[in-house]
RNA sequence: CGGGGAGUGGCGCAGUGGUAGCGCACCUGCUUUGGGGGCAGGCGGUCGGGGGUUCAAAUCCCCCCUCCCCGACCA
C-alpha cells in the first residue's frame, strides 16, 4: 500500500504545511472571534509541559508567582509615554460594564508593567525589599491585523516577569541572567532549538525599555522567529509610578526595573523548527507522550505484552502511551507520527514470537529490532539521542544557512534562506534600508558571540534576517 | 490597513439560471489489522450573511462579514 500525502509538503508551501500540522497533529484551531485561538488538548500539553520546565527555572531564579488584574485602567497605560506610544494601536478598550457606559475605559492588558508598578511602588519601602522579583502566568491581548495561530494571535498566553532592583547594574544582571538560565537554557536543553542571543537595536526595543535582549531562532524555511525577550526598564516605569525605596544612606531612591517574557509562540518555533514533512516532531525532553506503544494486532499475547510493557515504562518515569485501538496499523502510525512522538514500539504476535519489539525513531525514518527485556534500558537511551540528533540537525541547518555578509545587497540575498551577519554601524542607517527591503536585524552580538551590555557598544554584529 | 486569492455537509472539492453532488471522515453490520484495508447499508448542507433581478439564483447585480497569501505593525 503506497504512503498517502498526509501534510502540504514543507517544500511546496512552508505556510500551508505549517497550518496542516497544526491541523492533523490536533493542535489548535482559530476561535470564532478574529484573532483568537482554541487550542486543543495536545497542543495544551505541549504547551503545559513548556509552562512547568519555564516556571521551574524561573523559581530557581528566585521569582515568586503573583496574579495581577485583566482590566487595567486606561489612564495607567498613558503615564509612561513610550509605552502607550508603542501599545496604542493593538489595545482593546472596555468602554462598557453593567450595561452601562464606563467612567474611565479599562484596557485589556497587552502587558502588565503598569498595573504591577501601581502595587510595586506600595510594596517597596527599603532597600531590604529589594530585590523584588515577581512572575504572573496570564493571558494578554494585543489586536492583531494578521493572526496565525501561535505564532500571532490577539489573544495569547505567556508568562511575564517583573522585577525591582537597587542599582542599574543589578538590573541588567538580572535580566540577562533571565536570558541565559532560563529561556536560553530551556530552550536549548528542552526544546532542543539553538538560539542566538543579543541585544534589540534601539528601533526594536520594548515600548518602555532602555534595553531589550532576546532569544532567536532559525525556523524551517530560513525565516527567524524571536522565541523570548528580556528587558532593562531602567527607572522609566518607577518615576511614573512613584516606585521608590529608602536606600542605606536613607535616601530616596527610584527602584531600577526589568521585565521578561515568553509565550505560547514557542509553540509555533517548536512546530517550524522539528517538524517534517510526516508532522511534528517533539524533543523527548518536551513531549507529553515520549513512547507509544502500539500493539499492532492483539494475537499471541500481544495485547498483554504491550500493557505490561507501558505499565513498566511509566514505572521507570517514561512518559507512555498504550495503544490497543482497534483500528487498522496503518492510520495508528501515521497519527502518532503527525503528533510527533519520539518512540513508537510496536508489538505484534510475530515479535512476541521472537522476543523482540520493534523500535520507530521520530527523527529519522528508521525501524530497529530490539529484545523485549533489553527495552526499559535502550529507550532512555534512545530519547536522549533523539533529543541530540534534533538539536543536531536544527543547529546543521542554522549554521548552513548563516552567511557572512558586507552589504545590504548581499544581506537581503542572504535573508532569502535563511540569516546574515554583518557589521553594525551603531547609527541605524543600514537599518533603515534593511528594513524597506523586508529584512529587519533581529538582535546584536560581540564578535566572539557574547551578549553585549547595551546596543550602543562598539564593534558588535547584526544578526539580520526575514521574520516571523 | 494596501495588493492578490477564496468562502458549497466535520475536512477537501465539483457544480455559469431549472430537483444540491462527489471523495474522505462519521454511524451500523460483517470482514480485516505488520504503513491511512474491503463490502454493504446509513446520518449529515437555509450553498458565508443581507438585499435585489427573475416564473426560477450556489450560479447574475449591490452591500457586508470571514479566511488564506504577499506587504506595513508586533511576543
Amino acid at each position: 500500500m503506497a504512503k498517502a500525502r498526509v501534510l502540504t509538503p514543507k517544500s511546496e508551501s512552508f505556510p500551508d504545511w505549517y497550518q496542516d500540522v497544526i491541523a492533523k497533529a490536533e493542535l489548535a484551531e482559530n476561535g470564532p472571534a478574529r484573532g483568537t485561538m482554541v487550542i486543543r488538548p495536545y497542543g495544551w500539553a505541549i504547551w503545559e509541559r513548556m509552562q512547568a520546565e519555564v516556571d521551574r527555572r524561573i523559581k530557581d531564579a528566585g521569582a515568586q508567582n503573583a496574579y495581577f488584574p485583566l482590566f487595567i485602567p486606561e489612564s495607567y497605560l498613558h503615564k509612561e509615554a513610550e509605552h502607550v506610544e508603542g501599545f496604542s494601536p493593538e489595545l482593546a478598550v472596555v468602554t462598557h460594564g453593567g450595561g452601562k457606559e464606563l467612567e474611565e475605559p479599562l484596557v485589556v492588558r497587552p502587558t502588565s508593567e503598569t498595573v504591577i508598578n501601581a502595587y510595586f511602588s506600595k510594596w517597596l519601602q527599603s532597600y531590604r525589599d529589594l530585590p523584588l522579583l515577581i512572575n504572573q502566568w496570564a493571558n494578554v491581548v494585543r489586536w492583531e491585523l494578521r493572526p496565525r495561530l501561535f505564532l500571532r494571535t490577539t489573544e495569547f498566553l505567556w508568562q511575564e516577569g517583573h522585577t525591582c532592583h537597587a542599582s542599574e547594574a543589578d538590573a541588567r544582571d538580572y535580566a540577562l541572567r533571565i536570558l541565559s538560565e532560563v529561556y536560553e537554557q530551556f530552550m536549548v536543553d528542552v526544546l532542543a532549538i539553538p538560539v542566538l542571543t543579543g541585544a534589540k537595536t534601539e528601533n526594536e526595543r520594548f515600548a518602555g525599555a532602555d534595553q531589550t535582549w532576546t532569544c532567536e531562532a532559525m525556523m524551517g524555511d530560513g525565516k527567524a522567529l524571536q522565541m523570548g525577550t528580556s528587558h532593562l526598564l531602567g527607572q522609566n516605569f518607577a518615576k511614573v509610578f512613584d516606585t521608590q525605596f529608602l536606600t542605606e544612606a536613607g535616601e530616596r531612591e527610584y527602584a531600577w526595573q526589568t521585565s521578561w517574557g515568553v509565550s505560547t509562540r514557542m509553540v509555533g518555533g517548536l512546530i517550524m523548527v522539528h517538524g517534517d514533512d510526516a508532522g511534528l516532531r517533539l524533543p523527548p525532553a518536551l513531549a507529553p507522550v515520549q513512547v507509544v506503544v502500539v500493539v499492532v494486532r492483539d494475537e499471541g499475547g500481544a495485547g498483554e505484552k504491550a500493557e505490561a510493557l507501558a505499565k513498566q515504562l511509566k514505572a521507570a518515569e517514561i512518559r507512555t502511551e498504550l495503544d490497543a485501538r482497534d483500528t487498522p496499523f496503518g492510520r495508528r502510525a501515521v497519527e502518532w507520527e503527525l503528533k510527533g512522538v519520539p518512540v513508537r514500539i510496536e508489538l505484534g504476535p510475530r515479535d512476541i514470537a521472537s522476543g523482540n519489539a520493534i523500535v520507530v525513531r521520530r527523527d529519522r525514518a528508521e525501524k530497529e529490532t530490539t529484545p523485549l527485556d533489553g527495552l526499559p534500558v535502550r529507550l532512555p537511551e534512545v530519547l536522549d539521542e533523539i533529543q541530540q540528533s534534533l538539536m543536531q540537525q536544527a543547529k546543521d541547518r542554522q549554521e548552513h544557512r548563516t552567511a557572512d555578509v558586507a552589504t545590504v545587497g548581499e544581506a537581503v540575498g542572504a535573508a532569502r534562506t535563511g540569516f546574515a551577519r554583518m557589521p553594525w554601524d551603531g547609527a541605524g542607517e543600514l537599518e533603515d534600508k534593511l528594513n524597506q527591503e523586508g529584512v529587519s536585524v533581529r538582535c546584536l552580538r560581540r564578535t566572539d558571540g557574547s551578549v553585549p551590555l547595551s546596543s550602543d557598544e562598539d564593534d558588535l554584529v547584526a544578526v539580520v534576517a526575514r521574520a516571523y
